[in-house]
Order: structure tokens, then sequence, then C-alpha cells
RNA sequence: GCGGAUAUGGUGUAGUGGUAACAUAGGAGGUUUCCAACCUCUUGUCGCGGGUUCGACUCCCGCUAUCCGCACCA
């Protein structure tokens, strides 16, 4: 970062929090890394980015909002592999006391030592002996995972139960799957959206409200079918040349419809959602310019996802990763499925009912039940896996590793037709996940402007009306003749009327009024003056602009 | 987590072993016919804890937080 830079970003850090905007949480107390808290400007500007957020997906018409808890039982995260994966091993160095990654210092001995369990970490480990980076020796702590979550205990007592802190919305999307597939009235594709808040104890938060221990995020889970691949229609992208940085191709500028056809987005419903995205940044306020597709490598995707692309915004940290649009393909909802026994599942009903002629054997219930009493289900799975021509008495071998001998009298032929007219499927999943404090940083970043201004640096905060703090700034010209009381009625008048703030000041001459204004971005300040009084108008002054027009009070 | 630097009104800074200053911001009043003007008055500060000392904002130790490297992480 320039010195420049630096420069800027402090007078920006220092300006948002002498208004109010983003300030340390809890700082009488000595403050918190990693906390921050959204002060009465800010607030509403968090507010404006969440709501513009959920209008811009639920305007697609088959889209549900949920509000899962924070709170989260251990068994699903451990289903959905954050127990796993949100735990690093760590050893220690005895002699320098320095922590490492165990599966770090273990890459030239492994393939992939990240997949190993802790038992064969250590096993290796031992076996390795590697030196400890800091200082090369050879004193290894035994290794002990930490995780990134918080943990809690759900109850109190003997009948506590491990839990955490949940360290994405996504999850409870996916255990909610029944209630919204019926919701939908069991037809895909359908998605549901939540904000809310996201808790990971980073072991070192960095950059301000880069990366966070609690963070507010918002994510969309789009269920689709995989055999029914969606079209997508991109021309109303056609105007905009986007920059992707694509995994074999490199940086490329092309829009999303020709990104589409050259396969450079894999699947068509993430590019959807990748235009989709583009939209809602630049609606909010973020510079196109600024703004770039990057894909995940091969090797850098999650093992279950098919495509996978980050947004990144350019500022004062550089490109940062603020939105990721993934397709998980069936991952989450097979993992839940499988520890849970549950269907997860979907029905999609075949062009042509399909035909099944079934022709083997099944057991006699009767005869074979008494005979071999407890092996009897295993001898049905094993006797229904047998070709129609096979000759009984028959000596078998059971996946119970049980040697059975068949007589006739214990089975029966099987034969009839079974017509299916569909099947159950697991559902595909395209997620796109918003970290919603990154986006409200770059919004800030990109909005916050500096002139100089009669030889006086001139800040301007040029906020998109759809998250501007406030609306309307009030004023009296001065506050005396009857000006402020009138002022103040148009102030009450605004604040009445739904999803509008007002801000009502008379203190300081009018040019320092507008310019507390323009710091915290008011796109519009209305100002009482003499005339208003005769003629019940006053002037409407643009921010971005300073032209003033005058408008009857009616109007507004 | 390791190393280095830093911590003074809301913000930006000065300064000292004897209880703190400047600028700016905020409040009240005056003045002013629209873009941080001016005048008067005024509010408010040494991150937290411990030690040394007659006395600590200042020196020492610990903690916390911030910034910069390294490591970690999406």
């Amino acid at each position: 970062m320039s010195g420049a830079n630096t420069a800027r970003l402090e007078r920006l850090s220092g300006m948002l929090k002498r208004r109010g905007i983003l300030l340390p949480a809890f700082e009488i107390h000595g403050g918190a890394k990693g906390l921050y808290d959204f002060g009465p400007v800010g607030g509403r500007l968090r507010n404006r980015v969440n709501q513009t957020w959920l209008n811009h997906w639920l305007s697609l018409g088959n889209i549900v909002e949920l509000s899962c808890p924070t709170v989260t039982p251990y068994a699903v995260l451990e289903a959905s592999g954050h127990v796993g994966e949100f735990s690093d091993f760590m050893t220690m160095c005895s002699a320098c006391e320095e922590a490492s990654r165990a599966d770090t210092l273990l890459e030239a001995f492994h393939p992939n030592p990240d997949s190993l369990t802790k038992a064969d970490l250590q096993a290796l480990l031992d076996n390795a002996q590697p030196p400890c980076p800091s200082c090369n020796a050879v004193e290894w702590t035994e290794i002990t995972a930490q995780n990134l979550m918080f943990n809690t205990t759900i109850g109190a007592g003997r009948s506590g139960r491990p839990g955490f802190l949940r360290p994405e919305t996504a999850q409870g999307m996916f255990t909610s799957f029944p209630a919204l597939y019926r919701h939908n009235r069991e037809r895909l594709p359908f998605g549901a959206v939540q904000v809310g808040k996201g808790y990971r104890n980073e072991i070192s938060p960095r950059q301000g409200m880069i990366r966070l221990r609690e963070f507010n995020m918002a994510e969309l889970e789009y269920f689709i079918n995989p055999h029914e691949p969606l079209k997508h229609d991109f021309t109303a992208w056609d105007g905009h040349v986007i920059t992707l940085v694509a995994d074999e191709q490199g940086e490329v500028n092309m829009t999303f419809s020709e990104a589409v056809e050259k396969n450079i987005i894999r699947h068509e419903t993430v590019g959807y959602f990748m235009a989709k995205t583009f939209d809602f940044l630049t609606k909010v306020g973020i510079d196109a310019q600024r703004l770039r597709f990057r894909q995940h490598e091969a090797d850098e995707m999650a093992h279950y996802a098919t495509d996978c692309w980050d947004a990144e915004i350019h500022g004062s940290y550089g490109w940062i990763e603020c939105v990721g649009i993934a397709h998980r393909g069936c991952y989450d909802l097979e993992a839940h499925e499988n520890a849970t026994g549950k269907t997860l599942r979907a029905r999609r009903e075949f062009d042509k009912p399909q035909v099944v002629e079934i022709d083997g054997w099944t057991i006699d219930g009767a005869k074979a039940g008494p005979a071999f009493r407890a092996l009897a289900g295993a001898v049905k799975v094993a006797v229904e896996n047998l070709p129609s021509e096979t000759h009984f008495p028959l000596a078998l071998t059971l996946e119970t590793g049980d040697e059975v001998m068949i007589e006739q009298e214990h089975v029966k032929r099987d034969q009839r037709t079974e017509t299916l007219s569909g099947e159950w499927y697991i559902p595909h999943v395209v997620e796109p996940a918003f970290g919603i404090d990154r986006i409200i940083w770059h919004i800030l970043d990109h909005a916050y402007d500096e002139v100089g201004k009669d030889g006086e640096e001139y800040t301007t905060l040029r906020l998109s009306d759809h998250v501007a703090p406030v609306d309307y700034c009030v004023f009296p010209l001065f506050e005396k003749d009857g000006m402020g009381e009138l002022a103040k009625s148009i102030h009450a008048k605004l604040c009445m009327k739904p999803n509008v703030v007002s801000m009502y000041d008379s203190s300081g001459s009018i040019g320092r009024r507008y310019a507390r204004a323009d710091e915290i971005g008011v796109p519009r300040c209305i100002t009482v003056d003499h005339q208003s009084l005769e003629d019940q108008t006053v002037t409407v002054r643009s921010r971005d602009t300073g032209e003033q027009h005058r408008i009857h009070i009616d109007k507004l």
C-alpha cells in the first residue's frame, strides 16, 4: 500500500468513527479484536444494504426468506464437514514454543496431509520427524485440534449438548429443505435466502472490516434439478464487458453471454447468479471498474464443487473477495441425508414411465425365517441378487461372512413387471454467498471522495440512494421568523413516511450543515428560507451536483 | 501465534516525575439572504491493571487494542 493510500485510509477510518458509521466495539472496556460496531449512521447503512440485498433476490419470485438460529448443534456442523474442515491440527515446538500446523509440516512426506485424521497425522509426524521451521529442533508436542468455530454448550449441566456458533448461514437452509420443498409445491427450481450473523474465531483478524470474528453474511441457496439444466437469458447484460480471471485463460474481458458460450463460465446458472451479483453490487454503489470475477482453480475448489467464482472488489486493501458463487452439487443435502437417514430429495417424473422386468428369486419367509433366524435378512439380500437361472440347493457366503446352504424350499421365483413413473433425486445447489461487511467497507471506500475546495479538504460520501443512511436533511436558513418552525414541521412530515429517514439541523452556518450532510452521504438537503414563508416552497439541493431547485412543500 | 512500533478531549496532534496544551469538532448566544466565514461564552482528555516514588500521563512490568512484517485464513 502506498503512503498516499495509507493516509487516505486513515482519514477515511477517522471519518467513519467521528460520524458514527463504523467504530471498534466495546471501546470503553479496551475493545475486542475482530469486532466492530455499526454506529448511529452505520446501523442504518447496514440495514439498507441488507434490505436492498433481500429485495434484489426476492424479486425473482421463487425465493423465500429464512431466519435460522446462530446457535447450532454439534451434529449439524459435523455432518456438513465443518467440524473436520474448520479444525487445524496444531503442534508446538518444545524448543522455541512456536506453534505450527501439523499438515503443513508434513507436506513433504505425504501428497495430501490435510486429508489425514489426527491419529494418522500423529503417526506420520512421529515417523517423519520434520525440523521446526523456526529453530530447526525436532521436539514436537502432541497434536491438538484447534477449531475455528466458537464453541458453546446448549443447555446446562448434565443435559448440556455441545454446539457452535454457526460459521455460515447456509446449513440452516439445507436442514430446512423439507419445509422449503413443501412450501414450493414440490417444484424446482426455488431458492432460500438468509441474512444474518456468522462467527469464526479467527486466529488473527486483520485489516479492519475485512476479517472479523463476528460478521454479517447474506446467502442464497438455489436448488436446481441437475437433469434439467436451466436456460438463462444473458442479453440484458450485453452492454457490460466484465473482467473475468479464468482458471485456464487468465484475465479476459467479455460479456456474460460470451463467457457462457465459450464455456469459461462452466455452469449456466452459476453465470446467471454472477450477472445478478454484478447488478446488486453496482446498485449499492460498487464501482464496476473495480469489480472482477475470479474463478477458483481446480485444486482450490472444494472437492464437491464443479464451478466456483469469487466477486472481488478493489479498494484500500487491494483485491478482496466479497462474494463467492459456488456450484455445490448435491454435497450438502447428501451429507445431511447420510448423517440423519432422513430424505432430502425432490421427485421428478419420467417423460415415459420406465418399465422394469424383474425375474429372479426371493425367499419364502415362512420357511427361510425359521431356518436362518437372525441371518434371514442377509439371506434375502443375497438371494435377490442371484440370476434367474440359479439352481438350488446352493452354498452361499453372506455379507456377514457366514456360510449357509440354501434349499429349494427356502426360495420362490419372483417374476413381475414394475412401472416407475419417476424417481427421487438429490437437488443440486448453486450458492451465492455475500460478505456484507466487506461489501459495506468497499461501498464506503468507493463512495469516499475528497476534493480540495477553496484550499480545504472537502469530503463527500457519494452513496447510492439505495443505501444512503439518511434520505433528507432539513435546514432552516436561520432559526427565526418562523423558518425554524416550518423546517421542523417538514422534518416531522418526512419522518412519518415509511422507510424515510430525515434529520433536522439548525446549528452552524448553512455551509457547515451542507458539509456535515455531505460527509455522511445525504443525497438531498431541504432548506427553508424567507421565500418559503411567503409561498410554501423550499430549495432542494442535490449532494453530487450542488444544484438547487425550488419546489412546493406538498410535493416533497 | 512470533517480531517491531504505537496508545493524550469526538477527531488530528504537542508536551512534562509536581494533576496538560494546540487545532478541529460539539453545545449556547450573537451576526449573516444558501455551501466547513466571523465574535463571545462553554463542554470534554493522558487505554486498563500492578510496581517504583512523598507524588506517575511521564519510569518499570503485565494485559488489552491499533498499525506494519511473518505465519495463519477466504
